[in-house]
DNA sequence: TCACTTCATTGACTAAAGTTAAGAAATTAT
DNA sequence: ATAATTTCTTAACTTTAGTCAATGAAGTGA
């Protein structure tokens, strides 16, 4: 049940198939059409969580591919800064985003993001610096979208308008529930939460993120995941 | 500096102004020309909260006019328990809403809305029963919305679709920095920065409930109390 | 105003998390 | 493969939160 295992072989694999690896580190640009002819899954993949909110017509189809642009990120890559002003926001497709604060010269994590996951920095389109850095675990393929492009993308396509503000309430009354959880629970469940939750997630980051993520330290992490296993 | 009074006195004051008791217990019903007939500072509530996001433009003006409802509410109703459809949503332009859920027989406190939130539960316009209760903690004065009014006001207006979006996405990212703040300090720093950002609500509401919103028992919150006052 | 209830504080004790430091294990780089 | 680095675990000890129980203060209702 409770997976405690090395993430070893997952992160290998994660950085290694060749849906990653025929992207890495390359700007892939404007794209739909291009897209079609590299790779069907990301086309898929958009239209896939599209789908779960609206019908997909012909129109917002076009929509679709005329304002989409694919970018990739090599692991490591630090895609934006505390004090920078945030110009992009990502619709994940492929790998991990970390987002942390650091605080007295210690990192604490604030999010981990994964596929079908929107990362908006929420100084995003504002003038207002960073409070956060977000940072790839993995070698990432996203969707991009910046102010600019939204602008034009949704004076050209109103309906997409209504299509966001559905998304983005939705999102918002996961991001409660997420914060209910969190308040509620004490260490111990909020990990049981994440084993059940994000079970994957817990073999793809390394666990001293996981614990300041959980609102406590490595060592009080490593403690209650022995607690855990002892008590069954 | 550190306010720890009683809060009786700001507590009469609030349920006893008037403009709370011109509208108590009342249903007021479709209203913006009425309301502006009985109270001009509703009007000027509601219009003063969209002019921070967007110019209020004479049409803009109308399709608020047509489309607010306002409703009051005394203090102790409970809008919404567990296991209950939403199917309203608040904007609050006078008192307090405490959202909770039971948990062992035990209350525990998500948030407190006041003046120019937006109450929205997670399930509300979902098929899904709530995981929540609502209760007003005051006499309570707000514009309604519901998922037939929104849909008929978003075909009507179709600009409100772009301001509804804008303004979720701003709420998200309060959302977002308030979780982010709150994952990454203990229960005392949780409390000084209570009384920095909210200084208003501790006189408002009961100590436990806010022990529970901080994320600990109530004996724990007297005890921090104790430690600030001591520590200076 | 008095009785009743709810709420806040305190104390004694237990359980869990923070701190510091050391060493083992896993991962990465050479 | 080996060395270097990072991550994880463990231990001893300190601090803080949870628990249970008692008491006093504040708030509510007759």
């Amino acid at each position: 049940m409770l997976k405690l295992t090395k993430r070893f072989k997952l992160r290998y694999e994660l950085n290694n198939q060749d849906f990653c690896n025929s992207f890495a580190k390359i700007l892939i640009g404007k794209c739909y059409n291009t897209l079609l002819k590299i790779d069907l899954s990301v086309k898929n993949e958009i239209l896939k969580y599209l789908s779960k909110y609206t019908t997909i017509t012909r129109e917002l189809e076009n929509a679709i591919k005329e304002n989409t642009f694919i970018k990739s990120f090599g692991k490591g890559t630090t895609l934006l800064s505390e004090g920078e002003i945030s110009t992009e926001c990502y619709f994940l497709l492929k790998g991990c985003i970390r987002s942390y604060i650091i605080e007295n010269g210690e990192e604490k994590t604030i999010e981990f993001y994964t596929e079908e996951q929107v990362v908006t920095p929420s100084n995003y389109g504002k003038a207002t610096p960073s409070n956060y850095y977000f940072e790839c675990m993995e070698n990432v393929i996203v969707s991009v979208g910046n102010p600019e492009l939204e602008k034009e993308t949704f004076q050209k396509h109103p309906q997409l308008d209504s299509l966001s503000r559905v998304i983005a309430e939705i999102i918002m009354a996961k991001n409660q529930d997420s914060f209910a959880k969190f308040k509620t629970s004490n260490p111990e469940e909020r990990y049981l939460n994440m084993l059940k939750t994000r079970p994957e997630l817990v073999q793809r980051v390394p666990q001293h993120q996981i614990a300041s993520y959980l609102g406590v330290k490595p060592e009080s992490l490593s403690r209650i995941r022995k607690r855990i296993i002892s008590n069954k």
